[in-house]
This record gives structure tokens, sequence and C-alpha cells, in this order.
DNA sequence: AAAATAAGTCAAGACAATTGACTTAATAGG
DNA sequence: CCTATTAAGTCAATTGTCTTGACTTATTTT
């Protein structure tokens, strides 16, 4: 008689979990400051010297960080360094957008070891996954090719995909993305490559980009604006990408928006305004062009005056955009990033300029309120594969958490 | 010969850490689920029957818990459920608004117990401090007549009033409201008091109330749209309070919006069309009128053609802006709160259906979108004294990393 | 050359959760 | 009615992790 009534509540921790975080913040402490002594460590973490020596001795012993040359400080004994060792873990990435798929293989500080790209038919996931599993085992074989240690090594496969995630088809549907975005992925991607899977959407992927190796890195409380075929915003708010009850948080190109100098309450997607969708839409290029990119490069280098209308209104919504959230999050930097040509986010974020006021406008900042990120077609598939490499190393309270078998009764 | 190279590095923790985090898990489990057994809270937190019984033993010792009567669940050992003891800990909250002062008294399961009010002159801190600290003392003088206990278990006190805190002055500051943000009141309060004290703005704290005994309880992701006499939002994600890189998070009413119908790019604050000080505008009331609230209560009642006017203005903005949190936190429930007369929050309420289509129109949905939360001059008041309850208590990262003392080398 | 300073190690100790056997108290079933 | 079964909860020993304080090592300052 069993009643199974359900219990709400977190997870308790135990030594375990409390060694978990003190290995998670050694590998942080080394990664954001380059190297640091055990004795600096012991300072910075507020733990023991000894503990610090007993749990970079074992970080030592796995391969993930690594002594250097010991370094005369004055007075007292010199202090020996360490550091990561970028071979000390890996992972894969994988981007599917709605025209194409990429692959990504990086190491434990983030550096890019391998590509791999290749056509999606738009067929969605009954002929996608296929070519997906392929170009994985490509990029794995072609990791392995550079890092052979990497097979053992190889910490996870995140992957990232427009959101969001768990709605209701839309309207114009053409790469067939609301069918990948009810799709089971994690537990194809899990079965077909045997790797613990993550999933993003766009732009937490290259929020988690921007965060490892990018204008984040080391800022725990900033708004990633992903500026892609849509648009979206990856939230890192103390320290941690926030995901939002389904997972769907920071989907800030549905948020539906007045056009400029619109009279009526006819309010549509900010999107349909600032996203290469809108600017492909106005310029009458095909987004499924494998040199679309390009082509976009070259229209924004001239002055063609359609772009000027695009800029117009992405920049009306953008700035707009901007303030909210810093209203919103109140974070230390915005962080306009995305699949756009460099030259076209310096004219947008120049456009954008003076941002509106807000509470951002403070005497003690650090950071400036706006700032370009990656702008590259690669940015997403490289936050994809970060993912893994945060998930497992980086600080975070769920990692400190017993893992719970089932809350019912 | 110390170099002052500044460290960046997250805590570390020990089995000081482990314990207080599991404390805190029961304490949760308990107030969430009203009441439970040793054996239900092990299976819930995912500890073992040993370390619960432990650490329940423990909390009753200390008068935070108490068994109740054994029950007979079918086969097997009748189990003894334990539940929070409502006088096992005491809490002051205060309120300075712009013309009042408010405390509260509150135990730990959120009941109220003690009330008290005053005026406070226009001159800001200098002539508002001692007026504020004697109230606090009023409180706790009657907090210790109701309940003798209370003077060696209040674990602190907690300050709410309106933001953004550390912002330089702005243009029509009647209430010198700016000179109370940029004042040291967390110190002059600890000073005064000799007690642990907490500051958030008007919508964290309402926030925080909705979370301990209202609309948000045992919910972890909520927003909470609090419209007083500004505009502002309580943030809770993954079950915590977000307060932002400067605690200035969820200003919302400082949104620059269109106002419905603008031609030109006339932007302004949202809370200009959608908080009381509107309506007071409107209706021209004053705002320091301590009949205030009845006044807008009896003219809400009424069909005045000026409250169909704002209501229009503010349901267009709170659509929108309700359409564009959902968008951006993906949150379990929006709740609207604030201190305005309940018969006016469900008229206004009423008005914005049927809500703005977004992400959260889900079929999994277990709440509804938005909610009516506390709509009560003292809901500030009495979230400011659930601040240090949930500060003590509550499960939380911050609770289980070590104090760091310096992290400057 | 001695004193001061700082990094880092050693070995014992403290603390908190875990383990597995045990006790207690109820119901179910023959 | 008696026995087997089930579940709650305890006991005592164990384990894992951090802490403590004394110690060693290596360098600079005086």
């Amino acid at each position: 008689m069993n009643d199974m009534r359900l219990i709400r509540a977190k997870s308790g921790t135990n030594q375990e979990g409390t060694s978990a975080h003190n290995r998670r913040v050694m590998i942080d402490a080394l990664r954001l400051n380059g190297q640091l002594s055990r004795a600096e460590l012991a300072r910075a973490t507020a733990l023991t010297k000894q503990t610090v020596s007993n749990i970079i001795e074992e970080l030592e012993r796995d391969g993930l960080v690594e002594s250097l040359e010991a370094v005369r400080n004055g007075r007292g004994q010199p202090s020996t360094p360490y550091r990561l060792v970028p071979e000390g873990a890996f992972a894969i990435g994988l981007q599917i957008d709605r025209h194409v798929t990429r692959t990504i293989a990086v190491d434990l500080v983030g550096r890019v070891l391998a590509r791999g790209e290749a056509n999606l038919p738009a067929g969605g996931p009954a002929t996608g996954v296929r070519t997906i599993l392929e170009l994985i085992e490509k990029t794995r074989r072609d990791l392995t090719a550079i890092a052979p240690q990497s097979e053992d090594r190889l910490v996870g496969l995140g992957a990232a995909m427009p959101g969001p995630f768990g709605i209701e088809a839309d309207d114009d549907d053409t790469w067939m993305m609301a069918a990948w975005q009810n799709f089971p992925l994690l537990e194809t991607l899990a079965a077909g490559t045997g790797l613990d899977v993550g999933l993003q959407n766009d732009a937490a992927a290259a929020a988690t980009a921007e965060r490892m190796v990018g204008a984040a890195h080391g800022v725990d409380h900033a708004i990633c604006i992903y500026l892609g075929y849509g648009l979206g915003a990856g939230l890192i708010l103390n320290g941690e990408l926030y995901r939002g009850a389904n997972g769907n948080a920071g989907e800030i190109g549905m948020i539906l928006s007045l056009p400029r100098g619109a009279s009526l309450d006819e309010r549509t997607p900010l999107e349909h305004r600032a996203s290469i969708a809108s600017l492909c839409r106005l310029l009458d290029l095909d987004p499924a062009d494998p040199e679309l990119y390009a082509h976009i490069d070259a229209v924004a280098a001239g002055s063609d005056e359609r772009v000027r209308r695009w800029l117009d209104a992405a920049v009306f919504e953008l700035r707009a955009a901007v303030q909210a959230l810093e209203t919103i999050f109140d974070p230390q930097t915005v962080i306009l990033c995305g699949g756009l040509p460099p030259g076209l986010a310096r004219l947008l974020v120049e456009a954008m300029m003076p941002l509106l006021p807000s509470i951002a406008d403070r005497r003690d900042r650090s950071l400036p309120r706006l700032q370009i990120g990656f702008t590259d077609p690669w940015a997403v598939a490289i936050g994809a594969a970060a993912e893994p490499i945060s998930r497992t190393f980086d600080p975070r309270f769920s990692a400190i958490l017993k893992t719970r078998v089932s809350a019912a009764l």
C-alpha cells in the first residue's frame, strides 16, 4: 500500500558532492586565471593548502592539470604554478541548422581541433539523423587522428539547434525545424554515439561559447544577443546559463513588438525585423544557399538601400531590446553575436549607438554596455561543443547535489 | 613583496557546507510538503534514513521541527511525521516607501505576528532613519510580547524599498528616494538594531513573499510583476530570487516603451502608464494621502472614465510585458501583485485577457499563465520579513560555499 | 650568516554521511 | 489466531574529505 504522493524537495549532498565541487572550483580558477600555484588556489578558494594539494595531486594524476616551472616571487620558497592540460578532456559539438549541420571538436580549454559540415536535406529528422551521426563519427575520427588519447577523454556531445522546444509547429516550416524540435534528439544521439548528450538552443550555445572562450569569459552576469537566422538571447546569470522551466528561456525573437511607426496594435515577432531571415527576405537571398554568408558580407560592404532599410528596422528593435534586457537583468555587459559577418555586426552596433539610457549607465562600469562577440557561422557549433566541457567541469549547484532516483513515494 | 594580483575564483566547500545544505533541504521539504516522516524525507532528498534521522534529531533539539502523532500507513511500522515549528525562528521586515514606512514580524512559516506603520517625512534618510529605528524597536517589543522566545530566535532584518540602487538621482524626486537608494542603509540598520540586514527592491520583496506564502510557493520559475507606486518584477529563477550584477534586476518599470499609438520614437518608461503613480496622476490623487488605497478602491469600483483610460493604457503595456517576460524567462507562471486594491487587480487581469500568444502556450501547463498574487499595501513588508527567513533556511548555492576572507593575494 | 618569509608536506584528527544488521510495529493471508 | 511480510527507524562501525598544527624546504633581507 504505497500511496503515490509526490514529495517535492531538493536533493541533499554528501562528501562526494563536496569533493566534486572543489575539483570543479580548482579547474574553474585555473581556466580563469591561466595559472596559479597551490597556495594561490588555497587563498582564492578559501580551502586549506593541504586540501588544495590533495586535489591538485589528484587532478594531475587524472591528466587535467600540469605543473610549470617554479617561479621565485621574492622571499619564501618559490611557488609551482599549475595550469590546465588542454588535452585533459575533449568534447564534440553538433549544430543542427535549417539547411546545414556542423560538428566541432574542442579540448578542455576550448580550442577547436576539428570541424565538419554537411548539408541537411529538408526532410527533418527522418532523413537527417543518419547524416548527422555520420558527421559526428567522422569528426571523432578526425579528432582521434590529431589527439589519440581523445576517445578515452571525450566527456560528451553537445547539440544545438534553433528553439523553441516542445512547442506546436508553426506556420512556414520549410526545414521541418518543428519536427526536429519535437524529435527525441537526446536519446537518438546518445544511442547513436554512446556519449552523454546535452541540448541547447542556438542562442544558449552562442552564450556558452562566449563564456568559455569569448567576451563573457569570467563574466558572471551577461546577456548574449544571438542574431542568426532567427533571434535569441543566451542568459548567463550567476555564472550559469539559465534555461527556464522548459529550456526555452531567451527566445527573444518571439517577443511581439510593434514595428517602427506602427499605428495599430499589430504586434509581430521581433525577429521578423531583426534577423538574418528578415535580411534575406529583403535582399531576396536564398537562406539555403551555402554561400549566403559571403553574399551577405558582400552586400553589407556596399551601400545597398535595402540593407539600410533592414538596418534601420533592426536597429530600432535592437536598441529597445538591449535597453529592455539591461533593465530586466542588470547584467555586467550585453554581447551581440551571431552568424552574421563581422562587418555587418559592426555596422549594426555602430548604428545602435548611442544606446538608450538605462540603469546600465553606471559610473562604476568595468565593461562596455554593448560588445561584439563571435560573428561566425561556427559560433553555435563551438558553443555546442563547449557545453559538455562546462557541464563536466564548471562549478554549479546541481553538480553538488545527489542525483535522485525518484521523488515519488 | 606580495603582488596584489586579484585572483578570480569561486569558493570551495567542506563538510560544514554539506551539513548546512542538508539541514536547509529538510526545512525546505517540510515547508513545501507540510509534514513528512523521516523515511519520506530520506527518499525525497536522496539521503539515507540514518542521515535524515540525525539531522531531524538536531533540528528538533534546535526547536525548528517537531513530531506529530504517528500515523499507520498500512503494513510496516507507523511513521512519525515532522513539521516546522512556527516559533522556531522570527524575522522583522521593513518597508521604506515614499511617504510611509512599515514593519512586519513573521515567524518561520511566514505568519504575520506584528505590524507597525509610520509616516515618513519627505526629508530622506537624514530625518527618516530615526523614525525607522523607533518603528523597528516597537515591532520587536510587540513581537516579544506575543512570543517571548522571539528575541533569541530573530534571524535577521529584511529591508525593502523602491529601486534602482546606486543610480544617479532622477528628475522629480519629491520623496528623496534617490537619497535613500544611495544611503548606506544596511550598515545603518545593522548598527542600529544589531541584526543581520538584507536589502531588496519592492518587486523582489513582493516576489519573496509570493514564494514563501503566496502563489509562487513551491514554484521554481516564476515572474512576479509588482504594480505599486512604480512597476517592477521579482524574478524567481531556479527557486531563488535573481538580483543581477548590481541588485537592480527586474526594474521593468524603467523599460522604455512606445505608448499606444505613438507615431514617433518617443519611448518613455513603462511605469509612466502602468503604475499607481500614473493612476494617481490621471485621477488627481495625492500619493502621500494615507487613504490613497481606499480612494483608489472606491474609484475603481465605479465606472470612472479616467479609470478606463488608465486601464486601457496599462493593459496595453502589461499584455506586452507579460508576453515579453514569458518569452525571455520561460517561467512556470507569471504573478501580478502589488499595492493596488484586489478589485482593481482583477479588473486589470480580466482586461488583459486573452493574453498575447507566447511560448507559454503549452499543452503541459500545470499553472495558469497569469495569476493574481498579493494585492495589499503590506505585501512588500511581508516579503521584506520573509527575506531573512529565506536567507537563513532556504537551500541555495551560496549557503554551501565557504565564505572567503579576501580573494586578493 | 642569521632571521624572516612563504610554499608546500606530513600525520593525526574531526566531521558528516554511509553501510548493514537489527529492532519495532503494523497489515495480509492462510 | 498465528506467521510471514513490509516498512519505519536505530545502532555501531566505517568511509571519505577536509582541517589542524607542526614541520621541511627554499628563497630574500638584513
